[in-house]
DNA sequence: TCAGGAAATACAAACGTTTGTATTTTGCGA
DNA sequence: TCGCAAAATACAAACGTTTGTATTTCCTGA
């Protein structure tokens, strides 16, 4: 159901013409800086325009030069700082070059997702950002889209731009190793796409220090409390205990440090644990996290570059994205 | 720069109209259900539509139509679990009306909220939502925008939903008064609009309850760990210290209880401390937090009704709003 | 003073929909 | 079978820009 009408009418290009006493191309020229106008009439009609309080009219703008200046961006949640730090690269990024990013939150549902691409496909966006797609591959290569698609940590995809998660995991492993860990238990969080390589880098690295992989290792959390408590539980349960943890992401790590401390359990001295994304809290609890902090900035403007030059009809080069960087705070230490 | 056109031609109604050999309008009547077509006609019409993969340009029918079903909302911060929730209770409500939200994304400066208004009036929103807008309303009153705009948190404009933000103040206070507490500290953060309230309250219920106010106990946050650091220290040095603290959010309550714990002091034993907001992690530190929670998808929901009754002619009803839920956890007890 | 060309401006078509009105088709009763 | 109203469809204009082309205006040099 549409609202209704604005009530007082938008003062358009012709509006000014007639005010300016010449013809609308005139006016789009002159509004566009173009030097096909004199400029005293150029001046003219840019302060009439001004004065007049004229806005645009994108949807005509867009009809006739089919794009709209716009860039999609489909996140799949919003709540996560990670995508927040990727939209501001983006949106920094898209700013240079006179384009704008609009945003669509799918709280990381599949319909959603198909819902986003479509609005945007409608609103005639000139490429779409999708960071960690939910909907598989095979969608978007039969989607064919008329604009170009960069993914966002998707490697598979024909264009995107992707941080390989493993490394931030190798580090946090290494790190864990270096300080003499041999019992490492994995808290991973519910099936999302990126899980996958950061559990492969966990096993590689047991692999390569001829480290047996335990099943009885590996925790599920689901973000409650409740959840921490049942892993700190596991944890305890098990003999020998492992003398460290990664956990998949902070949020994780600081919920088990509390479950583990709640049952008389000292982090880092009878367990480390890391963490993984570096959000804002995890150098504020006790104790502060040793985690992997991910460029998602530069990673936003690496993928809006990416996006340009596919426009161009360029294969993009290999995008240079930074390595993540090894934070180490007082949640690790040497097993007791 | 615009990217260049797409390579693939769209499908145009006009090609469906040709594919079914029937007039462009009867096209749109039939891809609206309307029932002025036969409804064999509009069948044959949809499948076509289907098979030709056909996507309407948008912006051909904001141009025509004068509305683009689309709602504006300026985040200030996305990495905010407020605005988030906030986000998808609005997406939520629009849904049901067949409108689409559209996020831009600000961080909180005023030149960006006025570029994102901008972007908003040329893509022909029909309205804007603004929580806890950063420009003056001045700005907002001269801007005699074309569409409805409703701000949230901010009970001096026109059309708002807002929480009495005080009314959580008032609950966490009057919650550690009931636990004895009378030397009561308060964190606040940056100069935001939306301290106020929650300042006011604090003093409002000091006053109340015969305790003097003391600018001592007014501290600064600005979400470092240092920032935290330096507030526990001032904080130490004060005699008699202050039994609790409540801290305007739940961030620079974590912070600061990290810092204090650091500094040999118990939480809550020997101090006391409660936030605001109750964020994820705020259920999952050592200790809990006592925090208080706002209803934000509801307020969501809230405010696109408002705009809607708005631009219906009507005056929106007061918004029933429900209050704001206080949360005891393990952060706040009795003064030893 | 005038021709000629460049500079400035005007004209007109187009973009893809929607929608009010005109026209055609259909079905029905007499 | 015909007439008539209703149903179905076609026609055409409009939305506000942009842009290629045509026209006018201006200036320069002979």
């Amino acid at each position: 159901m549409a609202i209704r009408e604005s009530s007082r009418k938008r003062v358009t290009i012709k509006d000014i013409a007639r005010a300016a006493g010449v013809d609308p191309s005139t006016v789009t020229r002159a509004l566009q800086g173009s030097e096909r106008v004199r400029s005293s009439t150029r001046e003219r009609v840019k302060t009439i325009a001004e004065e007049m309080g004229y806005v645009p009219n994108m949807a005509a703008r867009t009809l006739v030069k089919r794009s709209s200046g716009l860039i999609g961006l489909v996140i799949p949640d919003m709540t996560n700082p990670f995508f927040a730090a990727l939209a501001r690269g983006m949106e920094n990024e898209a700013a240079k070059h006179d384009l704008r990013i609009v945003i669509n939150d799918t709280l990381g549902e599949e319909a959603a997702e198909r819902e986003a691409i479509r609005l945007f496909l409608e609103l005639e966006v000139d490429g779409l950002l999708v960071p960690m797609a939910r909907c598989p591959q095979d969608y978007y290569e039969e989607l064919q889209t008329p604009v170009p698609v960069v993914h966002i940590n998707r490697p598979e995809a024909r264009h995107h731009v992707s941080c390989d998660r493993s490394l931030g995991s190798l580090a946090i492993m290494q790190h864990l190793i270096d300080l003499g860990h041999r019992r490492i238990g994995f808290v991973r969080g519910p099936s999302q796409p990126g899980i996958e390589p950061k559990m492969q880098a966990y096993r590689q690295m047991l692999d390569q220090h001829g480290i047996d992989y335990e099943p009885d290792w590996i925790f599920r959390f689901d973000g409650t409390a409740e959840s921490s408590a049942h892993t700190a539980d596991r944890l305890l349960a098990l003999s020998p205990m492992p003398t460290a943890v990664f956990a998949w992401n902070d949020v994780s790590a600081i919920g088990l440090i509390h479950a583990l401390r709640e049952r008389g359990q000292r982090v880092p001295d009878d367990i480390s644990v890391a963490g993984h994304d570096n959000i804002q809290l995890s150098g504020l609890v006790t104790p502060p996290l040793t985690t992997v902090a991910w460029p998602m900035y530069e990673i936003g403007q690496q993928s809006v570059r990416s996006l340009l030059s596919i426009a161009r009809g360029n294969t993009p080069r290999e995008a240079a994205i930074p390595a993540p960087k090894l934070i180490v705070r007082a949640s690790t230490g040497s097993p007791g």
